[in-house]
DNA sequence: AGCCAGGACAAGT
DNA sequence: ACTTGTCATGGC
């Protein structure tokens, strides 16, 4: 592998992901499909305590992304960008915890957002060891009443979190539409979840099925369509003629290494 | 203290 | 198809 373009930090915290916490040895450890895993880099070197069909399978450790990056730096706006953000990858996470998490993410701050997924995960998840417990299944949420997710303290967003599981554990959302399916289709089959609009839908079916065609549209990549593109005004036909037409089928990877570089100069 | 956060929704042009 | 007010909470 090439650790150019392998960068634990910055794939850890580049905001796809919340279940990572650094330590003070800098390796980070977090929960994976009802596992914890401890991973550290030391340059060019990785080292984990998992399986390595899994290690390579969630952080898309076999893809080229020296091509991909390379792919979408088109102007000098991405090429800062790439610059700085070359080492991402884009995890494939579980696809029930994606949908939950980008439902809390709305119009919230990752600090926050972080912490009621912990809370989540203690009330309703499985006991791993020390205070580490697995994401809860969709089943055991569907059961529940917004009520007894108050002391979330997610506000507005516990119904949709109960819509989500419900439609998820009966089946309602079939997966394999949202993995394979034209990506309009695959849009509107998410979107079937109360609480899931155009980002949020962007956001699992680009962190949790790589589809890579898509460009979830938050506050942050406005402001870099604005102040770096000149964008006056933002109607979605816009932004995804922009995105398409620069970047095509590789979209998604565009916008991390834009919404990275946009948090990093705090535009 | 007040603005803001990986927005969505309903109701209105 | 686009614009606006509202939503619950707490980080900063």
């Amino acid at each position: 592998m090439n650790y150019e373009y392998f960068n634990l930090k910055d794939t850890l915290e580049c905001g796809q992901c919340f279940r990572w916490n650094e330590n003070p040895d800098k390796s980070y450890t977090g929960v994976v499909s009802g596992r914890v895993v401890n991973v550290k880099q030391n340059g060019n070197e990785i080292i984990y305590d998992c399986d390595k069909v899994f290690f390579e399978n969630y952080f898309d450790a076999l893809t080229d992304y020296e091509l991909i990056s390379q792919s979408v730096t088109v102007d000098d706006v991405m090429f800062r960008a790439v610059d700085i953000g070359k080492g991402i990858r884009l995890l494939n996470q579980d696809f029930y915890e994606t949908v939950i998490s980008f439902i809390i993410s709305q119009n919230n701050n990752i600090p926050r957002i972080k912490g009621i997924i912990e809370k989540l995960c203690e009330k309703y998840g499985e006991h791993i060891k020390d205070n580490f417990y697995s994401f809860p299944t969709p089943e055991k949420i569907a059961k529940l009443s917004p009520d007894d997710l108050a002391f979330l303290r997610a506000g507005y967003r516990d119904s949709y979190i109960i819509d989500a599981s419900v439609k998820i554990a009966n089946g309602e959302i079939n997966q394999d539409i949202i993995k394979n399916a034209p990506i309009d289709e695959a849009r509107a089959e998410i979107s079937k979840i109360k609480g899931v609009g155009p980002k949020v839908a962007d956001c699992i079916l680009l962190f949790s099925g790589k589809r890579g065609e898509v460009f979830p549209t938050d506050v942050w990549i406005k402001k870099v369509l604005t102040h770096y593109y000149g964008f006056s005004s933002l109607t979605p036909k816009k932004i995804n003629e922009f995105a398409y037409e620069k970047f095509g089928t590789n979209a998604g990877y565009a916008q991390q290494y834009l919404f990275y570089l946009a948090r990093k100069e705090g535009i």
